[in-house]
DNA sequence: ATATAATCAGTAATGGTTATCATTATTGAA
DNA sequence: TTCAATAATGATAACCATTACTGATTATAT
């Protein structure tokens, strides 16, 4: 079997992830793995990003269009997506469990999860928008 | 101003996406129209998808993981992916608009609309594992 | 019919991601 | 504390989906 080991620069990428609540891309990611450690290779961080949420650790997202995004925060949550600006932000509702058991009676096979993203303009795009009338 | 000309690979690429179900990628089009012109290029059928995507007339679906896949079906409504064979199948259930007003509470800004995938095991699925007990 | 401009086929370029490989770091056992 | 085994790294090449470019073709309005 292949036994795990440890890493300083994974140590890095899931405390990056960990801190910041802005979803960042595997590149945004680089960036600021880069300031602890100069010359960490874009292939480690793409490396160690599929470990940790094939490990569980992190989750992947698709907002859509774009590159992917993580997540360190692994409890099932929402996602808000602005369509003016691309910023992703949590979302503290409840997630509705409930629509797995309604949807499988439409799909004749076993449902376990859903992902939601909402997409809309944010508060701050608002008020630009506003601004400039 | 631009104006738009027609053109009988347009016409066939929209057709193909009407008349099939199972969401296909670009290069699934690509192939289904070669049969009706051997030399459509795979250019041709990413600028069409596209443009019919902006225009409204197709949806765009990112699933997760792999390419971008198409729906000729513009009436909102949710899909269901298989995490063992990938394929998509839609939902016919009701989407649930009221949880736009709900998860607007919680953002600040404006929520227009939500995109959900449904993810687990179909029923095909299911019974080919059954078999293998 | 002709002019104009959209569309095309073919192909090169791009961007995000993954694979390869020689070198380095971590770990458990001697 | 060494040492061998092997996971992880940095650097770079390869990959794949998608987009951009180009000169030829086709649809439409006059």
């Amino acid at each position: 079997m292949k036994t795990l080991k440890h890493s300083r620069q994974r140590d890095a990428i899931l405390n990056c992830l960990m801190a910041r609540h802005d979803h960042p891309t595997a590149d945004a990611v680089y960036v600021s793995v880069r300031e602890e450690f100069p010359n960490v290779s874009l292939g480690t961080v793409y490396r160690n990003l599929n470990l940790l949420a094939d490990l569980g650790e992190i989750r992947r997202l698709n907002c859509g269009s774009g590159p992917e995004r993580f997540d360190g925060d692994t409890r099932p949550h929402y996602h808000f997506i602005c369509r003016e600006c691309g910023q992703v932000t949590d979302l503290p509702m409840d997630v509705l469990d409930r629509m797995n058991t309604e949807a499988q009676e439409y799909c004749g096979g076993k449902i376990d999860s859903h992902i939601t993203y909402f997409y809309g303009i944010c508060r701050d795009c608002l008020d630009k928008a506003e601004k400039h009338l």
